[in-house]
DNA sequence: CGGGATCCTTGACGATACTG
DNA sequence: CAGTATCGTCAAGGATCCCG
């Protein structure tokens, strides 16, 4: 790529975090993940060869510190979170848009909404929740949610509980729900998210389902 | 290039504003250039054609307005600015290293000195300043800044008014004093810069030579 | 879990030339 | 001045497989 030629710091700045991936890399830092699946998670449709590539160079220009298995933000890395919170403030102001089924991926629809699961709110003991999305590739179309507060536990493949509730949608309406663009009793009513299970779990869903910490932000 | 397929913010924004230039060019809008050529000057390297499609494409995503033949950014445009502020400051702190040889394109420079000239204190008429640099390639070698307060000119041709004053020295050399990291006094005593002409334009240059309005953000 | 190695494609970018 | 047009490259990154 090559660098800019420039000696001006928005330049140098430029170079280390406008490459593919990079900020969302960041985000995840920021947000608190330390473990290479866990950043992973967050950034589903990158390649494992790419991430590991970008915290070399994280680590590189001392954003980062490989410590074992963990990735910490160093001071500097720390730094960058003012201007992660303002891409995010200026995305939710400007660009956003309604979601585009490019824009909701699966995968990373469900990490999401697992990081904002309210575990306070979540019913005791142990509850399976079934996510089955419509038009969506086979892979990435049933996932199982296990709330064991404080715990949460996210998986692809049945994890053998059995199943206490189900969520049937299309990830662009549940990404519309989490975003607030949806109300989620306006998407139940409308049954573009339905609810199967006993009716005190489908009564509580709205209590631990958690939206995006990033909504609300527009007005500023 | 493709998007993330993330209806998250910074993934909308990481869209517009992490391809390749795109930062440097809402640096020179943001600090106020609104024509193809005085943009481009900002960014030397880049190409014409190049500079075009990230125009079109900042105009498409609403961050600026094309009227005539000018570039002017709009409310969302101008919201990039803090954006641009934090990465000015967090690369002052942090990625800040001695000017590199790379760093120092010699075009970008003498259009950021010409940005940074204190008319108020330049002399009074018109004075023809010549810049010679070693150590870079020919086409980019020799510069005539015009100081005619308060306009001022910058010229790759000889703009045929003779010389009042000529300055000689490494890019690097007077892009580190331009940044700060060497005081424009030591570089003239260990003679890295030289200048020759009448003594009263030899004393009067540190008085209308700017330096980076970015020098001191580091102290935060 | 946390990567490394390889292959291969594609489109982003640089270079150059040209135009109204 | 403000671009457009064309072309070639090259390397970024996606895909896949493998490993300790």
């Amino acid at each position: 790529m090559a660098g800019y030629g420039q000696f001006c710091p928005i330049a140098a700045t430029a170079e280390v975090l406008t490459e593919r991936w990079t900020p969302l890399v960041i985000r995840e830092l920021v947000d608190g993940s330390r473990r290479f699946n866990d950043i992973q998670r967050g950034v589903p449709l990158m390649s494992s060869s790419l991430l590991t590539k970008r915290l070399r160079m994280l680590e590189a220009v001392g954003v980062i510190e490989h410590q074992g298995n963990e990735y910490v933000l160093t001071p500097a890395g720390e730094e960058l979170r003012p201007i992660v919170d303002q891409m995010a403030v200026w995305g939710e102001r400007w660009i956003r848009r309604t979601i585009r089924r490019d824009d909701a991926d699966a995968a990373y629809l469900m990490w999401a909404i697992r990081s904002s699961v309210v575990t306070d709110a979540a019913p005791p003991g142990r509850t399976t929740v079934n996510f089955r999305f419509t038009a969506t590739p086979r892979a990435k179309r049933c996932w199982w949610l296990v709330l064991e507060p404080p715990a949460t536990d996210l998986c692809l493949t049945d994890p053998g509980y059995g199943t206490d509730l189900t969520v049937r949608s299309d990830p662009v309406i549940l990404a519309s729900v989490y975003m607030g663009d949806i109300p989620l009793a306006e998407a139940l009513r409308h049954r573009t998210i339905t609810l199967d299970g006993p009716s005190h779990l489908v009564r509580g869903f709205p209590k631990w389902f958690g939206l995006s910490s990033l909504i609300g932000i527009r007005q500023s």
